[in-house]
Order: structure tokens, then C-alpha cells, then sequence
RNA sequence: GUGGGCGUAGCUCAGCUGGUAGAGCUCUCGGUUGUGGUCCGGGCGGUCGCGGGUUCGAACCCCGUCGCUCACCCCA
């Protein structure tokens, strides 16, 4: 029988991996420039790291999580995110204890059991960022302003920054209230999805897509206009420095965050060209996450993006493929030594060189030369051997020379800094 | 968990009201000595997802099953 991989996951093959690196690349220099470093975390923890951190009663707990018995006995669960790991490893390695803020970022798979579809795998790769320590929005904006610095780099054009306040422990329990009471008088005309929520989350009726919930939506009060006074101040301050930074942004008063620890400040960036799942990114605040796992207490502001959908819009212009500088063609068995010379010596040199392992006609060898997209080929033949001149062609002029195989890489070196750009 | 669409060559797909399978691309070989890309010519390649059923006959109809995909839910 034939072994497949499982549903919901994918294999990156070599010929696109260059996309994901060259994103991975950008992330580490722009966060770099705000003073982000990466973390590694495990991808499996307690159970019980996740149940307290995401919330008991949201649907990643409920029935999305990879959990299993390990051999000891111990509930573990693949991460079906990253901010828990990092708070806990946070906590668990008293980096509260340097006076300044933690700047950290992360790279890797979580796994979550939903049904596959368009930007939606059971494992997918998401990069996140966390600021632990500081209640300043200036952490907000300037969280916010490097994703959008990011996305600017990637050439992303038409994703659109969404905010909104979730307030805190203070008004938002009053404001559950007052919107429980609004939706009340609607229910009647509520898809069957918020007749439920109605119950457990009430504030997920806000970003209901159907379109009889969309318009109640409208109608119903507004977080915003619920405030208290120091979630007022912060939302007011982010904005204010949003302007500054010229970073552009919209208020989305019905963006709701999907897990339990977020507070004041909400965000979500979009994009239309994503199908349904139109969210690349989201984050924002949580404040009293570190406390709730056992940890000092200490404001932070975070986001996750997933890498899939990110991928996916990235306008990738030019192949930054990892091509051999040159190809080595061996025409015969007296050429099978030689030709091995010849790429050992300037592999050791420094150049990326590739070869064909048979010896079929040069024909076919030069074909595969030219299908390798290497800047030049090697040819070595039996006049070579006996002349000791091999001949080097460039592939996107087609005019050749000699080269001495006594001294090979150095003039080699040399014929392609005289007669091309350097390597 | 619920619904829609789809499984035919390595890839993208065609195949009429049932008559035992086709194209393009890729690959491979060649177009006189040892030179790629373009062009021209030849060739390799498919138990039509799998298992049943109907039929003289099934890629096509029916049932089942597996897989993929999109959407709901939820989220990145």
C-alpha cells in the first residue's frame, strides 16, 4: 500500500522553498531593526499550557487540538499557536527580571484539526512577534508600524491595517452586558450561529458574516463607546501615533479577536486576494495573560501571521534560486576523473557547481547544462585532456574560452570578473 | 461536524446520447564529427482513484468507498 502524507499537511519542495526562506530572511532583518530576537519553543507542550492560555470554552481548545497521552502518561498537545509557549518560557526563565522590555519573535508549524481549505492546513507555519513589559502604546504602534514596514517589503500592496479596542477587565465585562441586552431584541432575526453565541460569546455576533447579522451588527453598541477611562486614553494615543507614523489604518469597531487573552488594542491586516480565510495576520494586547500563568504582571502586545497566505501574496519577482554558477560536462570516460577534479577544486574555491553524473552525448549534457541554469559550462573532453585547455562558455552570451586546467579556479575566477559581473 | 465541486499520462486538461483513450507541456532520441535555449521530426508514458453492480460492451450509468478541493464553523 501506498504510504501519502496525512490530510491537512504539505510537503515545501525544494523548487519554491527559496520563497519561504527569502521571507524568513526580510522578518529577521526588519523585526532586527526594532530590537526583536528570535526564540525557539518547543512544538509540543502540558496540555494544560494551552486550556488556560487560549481559553477553555474557545473552539482551538474545545475540538482543535492535537492532544495525546505521551508513554509517561502526561497530556501533551502539538501548539496550535505560539504566544503561550513563549510566555511560558517567559515565565519559566524569569526573563521579567532585566528592567527592559522582551522583544521576541518566532518561526515555525502549529497544528490545529480543522477541515482543510484555501490558506488553511492542519499544520501551518505562522511567524510571530511578542513585546513583553511595557503598557505604552508607543509598543502598540510600533508593533503594528514594523508589520506594515514588513508587508511594504514583501511587496504586498493590498492588505489593509484593521483596529479596534476590546477594553479591559474593567469595561468589558459592563459592555458584555449592555450588548447582551441589544441583541436580545434581535434574536429572532440572528443566524442560528449567534443565537449561540448570544449565549457564550457575545461578542462574536459583532463580526458574524451572514448578511441578516451583518446589518443587527450595525445597530448594535459599539465597544468604542463603551470605554473606561485609561482604555479610552490608549486607544486615543495609539491612533494618534498610527498618524504619525503615517501608518495607514482603519477602525473596524466590530473586529473581534477569536482567543480569550486579548485587551484594549485588536488588530487584524486582510487581504481580498486570500479567498475566505481573508485574515493574514492578527494580534494585539494581552495584558494579563503572563499574571494568569502563574507569572508577574506584565503588559504585552503581540501578533501572529500565517506564512501559507503570506506566501501566497508575496509578489515574488525574480527566481532567487540557488543556481550553479557552473555546470561540468564530461564527454567520455577519459573525462570521468578530470571532470571530478574539476568540481572538487571549484567547489573548494567557492563556486556552486553542478554536474551530470552520466556520460551521455553532449548534446544531452549541454541540455541539461542549460535546464541547471547555470551561469557557464565546463566542457572537458579528450582534446582538452591532452592540449590541459579546457573550455569555458558562458550560457546567456554563448561565446567560450580556454582555461588552463592547472590552474582552473583562478582563472576562472578571473574570466568571469573580466568578461561578466562577478559572481 | 455540515454542504458543494472534482478524481483520465509526470503536469494542465479533452473525451458527444455507453462501443475497449486523446491533446498540449514535460521527458527522451535525432536533424551527419564534440555545443544548450528557438525550430523541425521520431519515441517513452495511462489496470481512466479503488471495490462492487447494470450491460453483449462502462472513463461515461447506479451503489459504496477513499482521496483532493472549496465553502460553512472557527481562525493565521
Amino acid at each position: 500500500m501506498k504510504i501519502q502524507s496525512i490530510r491537512g499537511v504539505k510537503d515545501i519542495l525544494p523548487e519554491e522553498i527559496w520563497k519561504w526562506q527569502w521571507i524568513e530572511s526580510i522578518a529577521h532583518k526588519i523585526f532586527s531593526r526594532y530590537g526583536f530576537k528570535e526564540i525557539r519553543v518547543p512544538i509540543f507542550e502540558d496540555t494544560r499550557l494551552f486550556s488556560r492560555s487560549i481559553g477553555e470554552t474557545t473552539d482551538i481548545v474545545e475540538k482543535e487540538m492535537y492532544t495525546f497521552q505521551d508513554r509517561g502518561g502526561d497530556s501533551i498537545t502539538l501548539r496550535p499557536e505560539g504566544t503561550a509557549s513563549v510566555v511560558r518560557a517567559y515565565i519559566e526563565h524569569k526573563m521579567y527580571a532585566p528592567p527592559s522590555v522582551s522583544k521576541m519573535f518566532y518561526i515555525g508549524p502549529m497544528f490545529r484539526y480543522e477541515r482543510p481549505q484555501a490558506g488553511r492546513l492542519r499544520q501551518f507555519y505562522q511567524i510571530g512577534v511578542e513585546a513583553m513589559g511595557s503598557p505604552s502604546p508607543a509598543v502598540d504602534v510600533e508593533v503594528m508600524t514594523m508589520l506594515i514596514q514588513f508587508f511594504r517589503e514583501l511587496g504586498l500592496k493590498d492588505s489593509q491595517l484593521q483596529i479596534n479596542s476590546l477594553g479591559n477587565q474593567n469595561c468589558r465585562p459592563q459592555y458584555r452586558e449592555v450588548l447582551k441586552t441589544a441583541i436580545e431584541k434581535h434574536l429572532d432575526n440572528l443566524c442560528k450561529n449567534c443565537i449561540n453565541r448570544y449565549e457564550r460569546n457575545p461578542l462574536r455576533v459583532l463580526d458574524c458574516k451572514a448578511e441578516q447579522c451583518k446589518e443587527i451588527a450595525q445597530s448594535l453598541p459599539k465597544m468604542i463607546d463603551h470605554l473606561d477611562e485609561t482604555s479610552e486614553q490608549h486607544f486615543a494615543e495609539v491612533r494618534a501615533l498610527l498618524d504619525i507614523a503615517k501608518t495607514p489604518y482603519t477602525i473596524n469597531t466590530n473586529l473581534v479577536r477569536g482567543l480569550d487573552y486579548y485587551n484594549m488594542t485588536a488588530f487584524e491586516v486582510t487581504s481580498e486576494n486570500l479567498g475566505a480565510q481573508n485574515a493574514i495576520c492578527g494580534g494585539g494586547r494581552y495584558d494579563t495573560l503572563v499574571e494568569e500563568l502563574s507569572g508577574p504582571s506584565t503588559p504585552c502586545f503581540g501578533f501572529a501571521l500565517g506564512l501559507e497566505r503570506l506566501v501566497s501574496l508575496v509578489p515574488f519577482e525574480e527566481e532567487l534560486n540557488n543556481n550553479p554558477d557552473i555546470f561540468i560536462v564530461c564527454l567520455g570516460d577519459v573525462a570521468k576523473i578530470p571532470g571530478f577534479q574539476a568540481a572538487h577544486e571549484l567547489r573548494h574555491a567557492g563556486f556552486k557547481v553542478d554536474r551530470d553524473y552520466e556520460t551521455g552525448s553532449m548534446k544531452s549534457q549541454m541540455r541539461k547544462a542549460n535546464k541547471s541554469n547555470c551561469r557557464f559550462t565546463l566542457i572537458i573532453g579528450e582534446n582538452e585532456i591532452n592540449s590541459g585547455k579546457y573550455i569555458l562558455k558562458n550560457m546567456t552570451e554563448g561565446d567560450q574560452h580556454e582555461i588552463n586546467s592547472k590552474s582552473l579556479s583562478t582563472e576562472i575566477a578571473l574570466q568571469i570578473n573580466t568578461i561578466n559581473k562577478p559572481l
